[in-house]
DNA sequence: TAGTGGTCTAGACCACAGC
DNA sequence: CTGTGGTCTAGACCACTAC
């Protein structure tokens, strides 16, 4: 049997299609036992390792569960789950062809309060450190970066200049790895927000809050403010 | 050799965090060669079935970027993917173990503006339906649903009942699988919203507006409306 | 006991890139 | 040519579930 063909579409890729246009058409409804491996086996006349791989991936993108010793189901698919991607400011306001310009209007050590600390990790009373930093496209003010970052995880990090790099992509080099939670919500700009991003005090703002964690280490905290008239998050829906 | 030790971690997965320890630590910078298969296979005495599937998955999260007849390579990290999962609604509510109520305020036959049509993929001037249904959280108005939906993907549409179930879950019977668009942002309500949600004109709101497709067919557009003091998105960065 | 998924192997053929 | 990843096979042992 040719294990490898040319132009074909891989025996795999094949078993995949199937099963997710079967699902796609309604023929599994959700809950509903779907076929086993052995079955496919004998169907598609391919091997284990081959139908398992098309299993394994169609679970790993959500789209159907197995059960060990039990079999597998089409998936219930009432979280709509979904891929934000954000990528760093600068980077996209560049991609976009406009430039991006910082200002850095705080970089320093601060005592850190008592629900910071916690947040970060540290010790009651340890020093954290602090930036404030205004991200520009093209001359407006797009996003305002109030950020605290664990001393432990970014030693170095006052002596950067965050006129020529972002804190997001220094931190990105120094942790590589991240795990991360945030919230998205709608408010009012704080007095001196409003007046960093040139708004007024009743224009609505997109406020994400990313706590980033790394290697177990919480790494920082960040609030970013954007006007909600100049930016939209955008995402797609995973096929 | 054992090919399945009983309470041991499966060879695939300790390769796997191997090398994802190793990105953790910076040992590979981004862009940077990692081992090949072979090596691999050496190192940790195993087949090569065994370290592709761990380079497989790390790929498939993003990790490490893969070129056949070049390598293994250390992804770039600037784009900071995550996942956000969006539930329904009433689900959401009800496993917060407040009681949801919906209110529907509009559900009918329209012709359809130019600029819906061709987002829809209908001809100029046909129909759609439009459904307006404001969600309650124990009696607050939390969501203001106004919604399109593509007469031939769910005919039926116009004879549910959105009181007993929602838009969105019985879309997602009718067509089982999705790609969707969909962007975020701050604004404020227009007068009605206002008015159907309980908040003044001026409160900050988080607009959701998300365009479905089910097999290449446009299903519904919807704008998706939530005062800013009551609704949050929450969402992690994957692993 | 029979059927399910979870995993591993040893070897194979292929396509592609670089020299 | 060599080395890389991409994929498939045929069979195997295991753990789990259900009967």
């Amino acid at each position: 049997m040719d294990t490898a063909s040319p132009r074909a579409v891989a025996p795999y890729a094949r078993v995949k299609e199937h099963l997710k246009g079967g699902l796609a058409a309604g023929r599994w409804r959700p809950g509903e036992l779907m076929p086993s491996e052995a079955e496919l086996v004998a169907h598609f006349g391919v091997s284990r390792m081959t139908v398992n791989r098309a299993l394994r991936e169609l679970q790993a993108e959500g789209l159907v569960e197995r059960l060990q010793g039990v079999g597998t189901f089409a998936a219930q698919l009432n979280r709509v789950s979904s891929t934000l991607t954000i990528r760093d400011l600068q980077e996209e306001i560049e991609a976009r062809g406009h430039r991006h310009h910082a200002e850095v209007h705080l970089q320093r050590r601060e005592p850190a309060g008592a629900a910071l600390a916690a947040s970060l990790g540290l010790a009651a009373g340890g020093t954290v450190f602090h930036t404030l930093v205004v991200h520009h496209d093209g001359g407006v003010p797009l996003q305002c970066e109030d950020r605290y970052v664990n001393p432990a995880a970014a030693p170095d990090y006052l002596g950067v200049d965050f006129t020529a790099t972002t804190p997001t992509r220094y931190l990105l080099e120094v942790a590589p790895l991240w795990e991360a939670q945030y919230s998205i919500e709608a408010s009012r700009p704080t007095a001196q927000e409003a007046k960093l991003l040139g708004i007024g005090r009743d224009e609505p703002c997109l406020v994400v809050v990313r706590r980033t964690v790394s290697r177990g280490t919480p790494i920082t905290l960040a609030r970013l403010v954007h006007p909600g008239s100049r930016y939209t998050l955008a995402g797609s829906f995973r096929p």
